[in-house]
DNA sequence: TTGACATAGTGTATAATTGACACCAAAACC
DNA sequence: GGTTTTGGTGTCAATTATACACTATGTCAA
């Protein structure tokens, strides 16, 4: 069934940049496209928004559907639109950029027939399309957010080590952090709950572990604080 | 000539957010829509994307379209595409804020047989579709973007006192600033040129001018300093 | 059991930045 | 020449950022 309309318009996608992170690295979520054009080729999941859904619903119907993924951090990142991005015809697409913790969605790479993979933001391979850029822009989005607003959080589980959290901030800023003086501001901005529980099953002495205590994270923003790392 | 594709399509719009400066205030610039729905209403300038232009283009068109403005700055703020945003049929928009030289763009308030007009940002009409909440997050976005990038500048002309640079913060920032740290500040910054002239025509002491020295500003960035007020 | 190891956890001193605050200077106007 | 209006300037205290090194606690293996 086909649909007419006065003018024509442009194709409207959404795009989803999901990040994970792991001992080491930074990771992005790609999948192995298998349509044309570029089938084999490494893509950003996404696809066509349904007339029925907001932006918000197709990206996540979109993650869904290609990685299996819901229910994760989710912010629109900005709208590509140039001319020739789509070699086929004209299609716009709005970014997003995902945060998701590799723990729980343990490495369900392929999903749903297709083939999906994590990569090392800096073990990328080529990218169809501009989604090269779009990643990039994404990561320079993240680098500069997570220093202002606590959603580095969505990456970490929920309980976690300080010093799990500083190398967090260390991977995604991609600089060294001073131990004492990151746990003293952390400490101090007293968002965080004190589990009164260990990490269990290292080969060390156990780390304390902590929650994100978003209650309090708010409570002191109406008061005016500002989160800045 | 009606185009027809294979599955339905939401139309694709820009609508841009036009910033001034005054005296004492933040102004917007409206358009009263002379067609239906609406008509009468005001709204934000804006209009359907072509498929031979980017979305930054077309905004641009739309601009000068509707209201005569040409060069200006200009950057996307956010893609808003909830389902009943128009009443007619499903519209995404791709909204943009700009940032005008009121001394520029003389009162050229009525344009192209369409009525336009500059609104105090605490004095808004009703607006039509979600234009009260794109106009909403503009704002928002541009007290919290002119701390940390120099875009103020655009707002002011090429030559202006300290004093004027310190009412244009303080009205966008909405909140008093010390004039002495200010200028302290500002001057530390090292990205002003200082013009060793003099404001003409004031009934009092005149002020010295100065104009913002993008090539200091790009050198410093490249430095690894921040911009910050 | 003990010693080697790995990581956790802690404090202080210095430098840099921010914030509060008040008076004289210059020019126009009457 | 006095009044009015805005321009322009410096210091001190408080806060925040930075640099920096050792002890504590647990695991593991000899």
């Amino acid at each position: 069934m086909p649909y007419t309309y006065k003018h024509a318009r442009p194709a409207l996608a959404v795009d989803c940049v999901v990040f994970g992170l792991d001992d080491t690295d930074l990771k992005v979520l790609l999948i192995q496209r298998d349509l044309e054009p570029f089938a084999g080729a490494w893509a950003l999941p996404g696809g066509f928004v349904h007339l029925d859904e907001t932006l918000d619903e197709a990206a996540r119907r979109e993650l869904r559907e290609e990685t299996g993924l819901s229910k994760v951090f989710l912010e629109q990142l900005y709208t590509f639109g140039d001319l020739q991005r789509d070699p086929r015809e004209r299609v716009v697409t709005v970014a997003y950029y995902a945060l998701v913790r590799l723990s729980d969605h343990q490495v369900q790479a392929a999903t749903d027939a297709r083939n999906a993979a994590w990569f090392g933001v800096d073990d990328l391979p080529d990218l169809v399309f501009d989604h090269a850029d779009i990643l990039d822009l994404a990561l320079k989005r993240l680098q500069g957010k997570v220093r202002y607003q606590p959603i580095g959080f969505e990456l970490l589980p929920p309980k976690f080590s300080l010093t799990r959290l500083q190398r967090m901030y260390e991977i995604i800023l991609e600089r060294p952090l001073d131990k004492r003086n990151f746990r003293k501001k952390v400490l101090s901005l007293d968002i965080l709950q004190d589990l009164d529980e260990v990490e269990q099953d290292v080969a060390h002495r156990a780390a304390r572990l902590y929650r994100f205590d978003e209650r309090k994270y708010r409570q002191r923003v109406r008061d005016g604080f500002n989160f800045e790392l």
